[in-house]
RNA sequence: GCGCCUGUAGCUCAGUAGGAUAGAGCAACUGCCUUCUAAGCAGUAGGUCACUGGUUCGAAUCCAGUCAGGCGCACCA
């Protein structure tokens, strides 16, 4: 349809070329606006203004040429000068019945586009060190990640989604000394528990149940404590996810990228592209040759590899898998890594372009409006179990996609949970079952919604209210696409909280039920499209969307 | 000190490929349930878009600087 609109204007403005009204050969770009008032049309473009400097004439003036023209096809119902050089577009009554239309046709798949053209696409994110449970920072990376992947896929990507395992080096030592002491405690021993090591409950946990199976740590064909306690968390953030709605199709380990030799590999490729150097016994990486601050060791002096170097490795690979686009969703403190990650990607020859991160800020958790105490001395903190334990899957997903990833959110526990009309997620869902309410009461009363849309029941539609509705119903396709090209998520969000805006204060002085058979099916059909795309929208997000509440 | 992010109504935030009178929710105040779900609706009030300059016909949006807050600057992961 907007097509349609853009190639009208082209025309316009080639008839006013040919009467000599305009005379530049360049045109820009021609961009519609959805209007935020009505009575600026259906669409609307500041192609004039545009054009008004190249041309030397009053914008206005090249305005009225323009819009007369526009004025006379077809499905233009009238074409407006406005403010300062506006052309507001009225489109006839038709265009409505083909986005109604479209969205009955389409259903589930309204508002899916091609611009992805199927290019594949990766996002990677939580990749938590498998050390300790998932807390609430994780869950927003996680929700993002997983809201982007969908949104991406419904706009013509191929999307993979990727888990990167950090189970490799030191951290998962020190997990599995953790653990040796806590066993050590359970056996009676008195110990000493040092700062650096895991001090979280849940190592007590890993302790008793490495006991319950093996009985002792020495035990024939027990495995080592690290890798049972990595596999342990391992398995208990895969659970977590799943009960938080989330399957990847890909969980990379780290150490895989060792026993490929694929580390080793890529400083093979660095070297011989002379971007490696020995220096007070370590080997390093001169990334300051691409922008970086300072230059990075990939080999301690003491032999030993760095998590950078096995990040490298990691990314070169992402980029030989030929993704066209590698997404990395990184909590906001890791943004200092950004210009290293860069660095390699441009040494190893390759557009860094290819390369999106996006941050996630952090997360406050409120109760009572005062933020929970974060106890990290403990090693305690609130988990994403504890979280969707609480306020559930659904309104943990919608609070964690209410806010610009790189914004830090305040995340009210009591709001959350709250059957209230202030809880937006309750106000988005309970658009769609109210919806589905009135159209099981209508089939009682033995109306059904109608398979097929007409001029005629269109014409029962004339409430400013209900153009009002349609509209934002017809923007939808268009805000998955700026949501999928921008990376942002939380643009689904605030569309469904606009909808559901529109369609409650209808409902509340409209009767969909009626006496009236064809205002009753115009209406329901209205109602059905609403929750159609709400159901979409939603399921976007990954939130569902009930039937009845 | 250097780098990244943020600064919009009392609070929490949308709005940045420059556009028309800067929007929403909450909180506050006034109202609405014999009617398809009141988990809802109607109304009132609320602003130097941190500040200063610049570019432009036009700036919350772009550029420069200032101020304030957060984060990051390891031979840690």
């Amino acid at each position: 349809m907007k097509a349609g609109v853009v190639k009208i204007i082209k025309d316009a403005i080639g008839g006013a070329r040919l009467d000599g009204v305009i005379n530049g050969e360049k045109l820009p770009e021609i961009v519609l606006d959805k209007p935020k008032k009505e009575e600026f049309g259906d669409f609307s473009t500041n192609i004039a203004m545009l054009l008004a400097p190249v041309e030397k004439k009053a914008p206005r003036d090249i305005a009225k040429a323009i819009a007369d023209r526009i004025s006379a096809s077809p499905s233009v119902e009238k074409c407006d000068v406005a403010g300062p050089g506006f052309i507001n577009i009225f489109l006839k009554k038709t265009y409505w019945l083909g986005i109604l239309e479209d969205i009955i046709k389409s259903g589930a798949g309204y508002g899916q586009s091609e611009i992805g053209r199927g290019q594949k696409v990766q996002v990677e994110f939580v990749s938590a060190n498998p050390t300790g449970p998932l807390h609430v920072g994780h869950g927003r990376g996680a929700a993002v990640g997983d809201a982007l992947s969908n949104i991406l896929k419904f706009a013509g990507y191929q999307v993979s989604k990727e888990y990167y395992i950090n189970d490799a080096g030191r951290q998962v030592l020190t997990l599995g000394e953790s653990v040796r002491l806590r066993i050590e405690e359970l056996n009676g021993k008195a110990i000493e528990f040092p700062q650096d090591f895991y001090k979280g409950e849940y190592i007590k946990d890993i302790a008793a149940d490495y006991i319950e199976k093996y009985g002792a740590i020495d035990a024939p064909g027990a495995p080592s404590l690290k890798d049972f306690g990595s596999q342990s968390m391992l398995e208990r953030i895969k659970s977590d996810l799943l009960d938080f709605g989330i399957e990847f199709d890909n969980w990379f380990s780290e150490r895989s990228l060792d026993d490929t030799g694929m580390v080793a590999a890529t400083i093979e490729e660095l070297k011989s592209k002379g971007h490696v150097f020995e220096s007070e016994g370590a080997l390093w990486f001169r990334t300051t040759e691409f922008g970086d601050d300072k230059d990075r060791v990939l080999i301690k002096a003491d032999g030993e590899r760095t998590y950078f170097a096995s990040d490298i490795a990691y990314h070169r690979d992402k980029i030989e898998r030929g993704f066209s686009s590698i997404v990395n969703i990184w909590g906001a403190d890791h943004h200092g890594y950004e210009n290293r990650i860069r660095a390699l990607i441009k040494a190893l020859g390759h557009d860094d372009s290819i390369l999106k991160i996006i941050f996630i800020q952090l997360v406050a958790l409120l109760r009572g409006g005062v933020p929970v105490a974060m106890g990290k001395r403990e090693g305690e903190f609130v988990t994403l179990r504890q979280v969707m334990d609480e306020v559930g899957k659904d309104a943990c997903r919608f609070f964690f996609l209410m806010r610009r990833s790189d914004a830090q959110l305040d995340f009210d526990l009591d709001l959350a949970k709250s059957q209230a009309p202030e809880n937006p997620v309750y106000y988005v869902q309970y658009c769609h079952a109210r919806i589905k309410s009135i159209i099981a009461f209508a089939a009682e009363k033995g109306f059904v919604v109608p398979e097929h849309f007409d001029a005629k029941l269109l014409s029962r539609l004339d409430q400013k209210e209900e153009a009002e509705i349609i509209r934002h119903l017809g923007s939808f396709g268009e805000v998955v696409e700026r949501s999928a090209e921008a990376m942002e998520p939380h643009r689904i969000t605030f569309y469904l909280m606009d909808l559901a805006a529109l369609f409650h204060p209808y409902y509340n002085k409209n009767r969909v039920v009626t006496d009236d058979p064809e205002l009753t099916a115009a209406r329901l059909l209205l109602c059905n499209a609403v929750a159609t795309v709400t159901a979409n929208g939603l399921g976007l997000l990954g939130v569902s969307a009930p039937e009845k509440m």
